[in-house]
DNA sequence: AATATCACATTACGATCATAATGCAATAAG
DNA sequence: CTTATTGCATTATGATCGTAATGTGATATT
């Protein structure tokens, strides 16, 4: 045993660190894995003694990027309200900071294109923020709520992609402000529930 | 000379159109030069006479797609209404077909990774799409109207990527049919205009 | 104190990456 | 009819891809 007892565990955390930082700024077929070990301090060889493939990896990255943003979600909910949470989701410094943000808005169309298993973790994760969100919408019926949660959840995630892609930083800030608006709007109780 | 007169126009045609297809069915990066000329029925020795770099390529992709797609909207809009549109726009056929649907359900996040040159192409084009769906929401003012496009446009493609992520295909249908009614609730003529 | 373990480094595999130099053959231009 | 042109194929570049075999040295175990 060359190194202490905690040291594996913490050495693969950091790459799925990295990793999941990098696949959110460049895209997860855009960084090689060397990159990723070089980025956590080590070399090539030894990414196989905690991964069994970069499959294996991205969906740890997934897992844990989402599981992390539903916790930072439901918390920030019951202590700032879900109109607090959105106007985080939709500021600027999310929008500039693609490598620790949403993975849904940095990664959506790339997690539709992976492995079975890795879309199946994203399903399973994506309802349960839905299921959070769901649960602020009071003046909707339950099916409706659910509904109202996904397109909210779907416009904010348009949104920052949107927000990202377009060089006119006039028009990018336009586009979150008035997402935060439809958002409201839609989260609005129906006029006849 | 050894083709006749049109060849080579026809030829780059070929091009973009299969790499287009390739770029939205697989992502930008995961697709390598190699596979495109194949599909075109060339080699590898043949790009470079027709685009100076891959970059050129995707911006020529970008651009085509996007420019066909403002096309075929402001075309339905006119003849069947906004609604159609939407309604095609969610439906499980386009989900289904990405390699030929929409490049930003399909790119959007790979195109802000992309070149300045190809963000501002994109950001052009987005405002165009944006400028017809606006001039369909007459009960808003001129403002509101585009801020309102942007949120509908931006939630049909989130809807359309979270479509083609989750792994459960009565979910996915789900997405597609809330985020009508949703986008559609946008749409409605404000209570207070 | 001796030994076995194993998390890493080193090195390398064949494949593919974007890019480019060179060769060629058929057609357009003369 | 000759010749110059050029759109493509062939071939090759060094780099990087995901994956894997092998080496090694410090620690946990004995």
């Amino acid at each position: 045993m060359r190194y202490e007892k905690g040291h594996k565990e913490s050495t693969r955390q950091q790459i799925t660190e990295v990793a999941s930082k990098q696949f959110r700024d460049q895209g997860v077929s855009a960084v090689g894995l060397a990159a990723i070990m070089a980025d956590a301090g080590l070399t090539n060889g030894a990414f196989y003694t905690h991964f069994s493939s970069k499959n294996d990896l991205v969906r740890e990255c997934v897992e844990q990027t989402l599981d992390a943003q539903l916790q930072a979600i439901s918390r920030n909910i019951s202590e700032h309200g879900l109109e607090a949470v959105l106007r985080q989701y939709l500021s600027p410094s999310h929008r500039d900071d693609r490598g620790h943000g949403c993975p849904s808005a940095a990664l959506l169309p790339e997690i539709s294109r992976q492995s079975p298993e890795i879309r199946h973790a994203y399903t399973a994760r994506f309802n349960a923020v839905i299921e959070v969100i769901a649960q602020q919408l009071p003046g909707h019926d339950p099916d409706d709520a659910h509904q109202t949660a996904r397109a909210m959840f779907a416009l904010v995630v348009g949104s920052l992609q949107l927000a990202r892609a377009v060089d006119d930083p006039a028009l990018s800030d336009d586009i979150l402000e008035g997402a935060i608006a439809a958002v409201l709007r839609l989260a609005a109780r129906p006029s006849k529930a």
